[in-house]
DNA sequence: AAACTAACGATACGGGCAGTTCCGATACGA
DNA sequence: TCGTATCGGAACTGCCCGTATCGTTAGTTT
């Protein structure tokens, strides 16, 4: 029928001549509005007539450019993810760990970390776009993580025969143990504990063996 | 107006004489078909019509028994979570530890494992109802790691100077992440080198330090 | 044995929300 | 200025949760 046109409002307009163009803006705050009721009630208590409402448009302006509920969430998530990690290097493992760890339980103490911790779980296990969506997110962080390692490998710091990618995810792995179950995180103050474990494992030092 | 009945069935039903008594039956019908259709399409997908359906019983009998569709669900899945676990105590903390590993890993890739921990992870995020339960079978679990523990640092092969809990955790956190993030998991043959890392962590062995 | 009563399966119905379709109005390009 | 696609609004369909109401059934009480 009319010119065919791609749906989802990411990309490139590509200018077609004839009719009202759309509003950019219009994308923008849907999505934002999207984000903040995914974060605030969750996926299924977020209905897309509060969507529409919130972002003062029409039902029918959310469905022309995304064509399901799903397809809207992974979009508001996809504005989520998109923050920058700081990238600590002060050559030595040890400080580097606590930093970055420190930076990590931070974040997921704070409400709006809870909030986001919570909701990537359990979306990313609903939806697979997600899923691959928080995966790249970490996948980021890990990367970050594994080159510290590296380093500190190349420094004769660290063995050479680690499992690296066990051993970067397993802080986030326990924090969403904690969050999936409802328990405490651990805090700051738990930082040191933390990073020993990494490190050192759980052997006693010298006498066994 | 009549006799006040408690709602939940999983009690005893305190005989209370007048009329057709509830067939008890119906009730594990009830749960199993609710379990079996949790595990196979998860909560959003499960329709109250089709578990009535499978059982074969009308959708007012399971309305007479449990208030929701969200009660149901935990009925069902706290149903799921009575298995027994396997307690090793082979006398040596690296046995114990392959031992519980395998066994665990071993679970976690079969596909009835695999819809266990994506349904318990979805769904104690969405309920905190079905996070306590999920939550309670975890601890039975860790408590019996913690005891294999304090086993071990009795017998001096390991520090008691670290976070018990964080360490119990961890290599359940790890599969977590997997899972969420939709990454392979471990397997068996991943046993010895996560074992390694709970004992000895990432250290170099000596020079440094 | 007869009367009583609550559970049973079946079915119809109301309400909330996802997704569709129409509308008149509007804004931009040709 | 004309054509066209987007805009907000609103009505509508369909699915599913939860309720209400049947006539029937099984066990208790008298």
């Amino acid at each position: 029928m009319t010119n065919v046109v791609e749906t989802h409002a990411s990309e490139a307009p590509v200018r077609r001549g004839r009719g009202r163009p759309r509003n950019p803006e219009t994308d923008t705050r849907i999505t934002e509005a999207a984000a903040e009721l995914m974060l605030e009630r969750g996926f299924d208590k977020m209905t897309v007539d509060d969507v529409a409402a919130r972002a003062g448009v029409g039902k029918a302006t959310v469905y022309r450019r995304w064509p399901s509920k799903e397809d809207l969430a992974v979009a508001a998530m996809q504005e989520i993810y998109s923050a920058e990690i700081p990238d600590p290097d002060t050559g030595a493992i040890r400080s580097d760990l606590v930093e970055s760890f420190r930076n990590v339980l931070g974040f997921v103490n704070s409400p709006a970390g809870q909030a986001y911790l919570r909701m990537s779980i359990a979306e990313s296990v609903r939806d697979p776009r997600i899923a691959a969506l928080y995966r790249a997110s970490t996948e980021r962080a890990e990367d970050q993580a594994c080159r510290m390692y590296e380093r500190a490998i190349a420094r004769g710091e660290v063995r050479d025969d680690i499992d690296l990618l066990a051993t970067v995810q397993w802080l986030g792995g326990l924090l969403a143990a904690r969050a999936i179950t409802n328990r405490p995180m651990p805090t700051v103050d738990d930082v040191e504990m933390l990073v020993d474990f990494t490190l050192n494992g759980i052997h006693a030092p010298s006498p066994p063996r």
